[in-house]
DNA sequence: ACGAGTGTTGACAACGTTGACATCCGAACG
DNA sequence: CGTTCGGATGTCAACGTTGTCAACACTCGT
């Protein structure tokens, strides 16, 4: 605590200082609440309620007291005191669970919602669940014991029943990229299977046949819409045995590298790689880009430096997924009360220099 | 609606019913607390609570019964009700402001700062400041109201004395990126004038003279650093007029294409370029990878892509940041009270593609 | 048979806030 | 001068939970 003597001229150093008298520890007196406050004024304590609220019926000499009494004593209102006073539906936390906010899709995603929530006066909690069903059970669990006026979710479990009594309470549930199963509820879904199509239809064109396809762990329903959409528009085009090109479970960057290199080290090889997720698409450009001749490419998601890796992409808007989250949760809060509502946001496929690779000597 | 009136024996019946057939609204019936569910179970509240919360002397029978009224009921302990009546410091929530969690710098920092907190059965709240010091006071008062335990702040503030009466009440504070001004408390920085030295003693090392500089917001402390150690480099090398090639306030990826393009039209242009920050960096890139003999590129903050796009950059570790900073903050709600710790992370030069341009005929 | 333990349960207050209602005071009115 | 009115303030209960303390029903050892 003596600490910082050296006698600097720094303005720093006489910061540091000056703090050192008042660190914060866990024996603190307890803050000042409203009976405080209204004892320093001499006011009752619900006059100083009021003073503080800005109610009127307050004379304007006790509510500058009162004012006073506060700042003096650094009172700040106990939100959950208040919440908790008001009933449960005032709450201004809104919930999101995502499997990993450090990828830029969830956190993308994330941020676009919590800018639409910010001007109701609502904050926003995010969880990772690292997409493990068991995180997410108790992080879901957590949330709602927490009171969160609203949940936002992207699900890794297999069925969404164990939620049904919750929003059936009351709470508005929206499920953002994977659709809620066994449950009635609001959702923000990407045009999986249209974007996954677009992208064989595009290698067809350039007259691709043997194409690779590398995918996110299988049980995600996002994945498997866009594999199957992929795999149905190649049988469509003649080609019955896709699935002998496919990869799935290459949920991170290196698996996902591993997984082209295998894909690329067959014979023949693939003239083409499609790959599901932005995960995977980082795994395969690190393996493609040295290559002298490298397969085609494309995408699923955006990048944020295709355009310039030239890197052709099925891309969305995160951001605009987030807004549209926000919308129908906010009009739920509104008091929409009809039937479960899905939003399908477009995808739209960038071509770019990665799938203009010809099949070549295949 | 009109359903299940009807004399049931069952207390809770019509309840039930009402909710089997509608959405959820915001006219429910208040959910089943304590109360209720002990009525059901025909015990007292605290024998109820006791059978949920599994603590001792609670016959066998006595807790299954309350247990299956709780989950007949749906009920679901209020978190709030319980932080409230525990005292203030148990909530379990740690709040966040950053600039733009939709910045992969600072979603990163929050996915690994979650992802360590949640262990401790800690959530974390985040919210976007857009940079704007008149939203930060709000958002921090928002917060601070919500009772969070600690406060995690990326600060756009010139200063932070406003602080000091929260700080003296115990709520610990760690300050990131950006270190605090006026209040003494812990920070986790990055070594900003070690990594601008470095990426300056390059460019000098490989023969640049004449080196342009975009920076981000001039209030910013950390562009503040990167720029002045930067020109401090130049300088100390005997190039004094190095601010003639300085624009700042290049906040977005759109101003920083703007300000690189007016670096290259000036005459002579210069022959490399240093971008403080990641968005600067990707709007300098933007416009480069078009050009025939681009100048030489060194970003601060890594990219997703730098390796395979051969960006030199001055890189550091976002997650390890949020580790770190859970770690002082975790230390503190564990019962630290010494004195403000700042730990300063290294930086690392990666020299890459980008900067083995030469000066060319300068 | 009696006090001491042990297991089980309940009544009550309190956390900090606010809505409902009551009270008090002075001014305006008939 | 009594009545009414409205502004200003206070009292009380309640939100849902848990800690404290007391009470009860047993069993046991003496």
């Amino acid at each position: 605590m003596i600490a910082c003597l050296p006698a600097s001229g720094r303005r720093r150093a006489g910061i540091l200082c000056a703090m050192t008298e008042d660190a914060p520890g866990p024996h603190r007196p307890g803050r000042p609440g409203l009976v405080e406050v209204a004892a320093r004024a001499g006011v009752s304590i619900k006059t100083a309620s009021r003073a503080l609220n800005g109610e009127g019926y307050v004379a304007h000499e006790t509510r500058q007291r009162v004012q006073q009494a506060a700042d003096e004593l650094g009172y700040r209102a106990n939100g959950m005191a208040r919440e908790l006073r008001l009933g449960g539906n005032t709450s201004t936390l809104i919930g999101m669970l995502g499997g990993d906010l450090g990828n830029p899709f969830y956190s993308k995603l994330a941020s676009g919602l919590e800018r639409e929530v910010r001007f109701r006066g609502l904050q926003l909690v995010t969880v990772n669940t690292d997409e493990d069903t068991r995180s997410e059970q108790r992080l879901t669990d957590a949330l709602l014991e927490r009171r969160v006026r609203a949940l936002v979710v992207a699900s890794t479990l297999p069925s969404h029943e164990h939620l049904a009594a919750e929003h059936r309470h009351g709470i508005p549930f929206v499920f953002v990229d994977r659709p809620p199963v066994g449950l009635s509820a609001d959702a923000v879904l990407l045009d999986n299977r249209g974007g996954a199509h677009q992208a064989a239809a595009h290698l067809l064109e350039l007259g691709h046949t043997r194409i690779g396809i590398v995918g996110d762990l299988s049980r995600l329903s996002t994945n498997q819409e866009r594999v199957t959409s992929f795999g149905a528009t190649l049988r469509a085009a003649g080609i019955a045995d896709w699935r002998e090109h496919l990869i799935e479970d290459a949920h991170d960057v290196d698996t996902a590298q591993r997984a082209v290199l295998d894909l690329l080290r067959r014979d023949p090889a693939p003239t083409a790689i499609f790959t599901t997720n932005n995960r995977i698409t980082t795994g395969a450009l690190r393996v493609l880009h040295r290559l002298p001749a490298p397969p085609a490419l494309i995408g699923f998601d955006e990048l944020d430096m295709g355009d310039i890796l030239g890197v052709t992409v099925v891309t969305h808007d995160p951001e605009n997924m987030g807004r549209q989250t926000a919308r129908l949760l906010l009009e739920r809060l509104d008091g929409y009360a009809g039937t479960a509502r899905w939003v399908i946001l477009p995808t739209r496929l960038i071509p770019r220099a990665s799938s203009r690779r010809p099949p070549g000597t295949g």
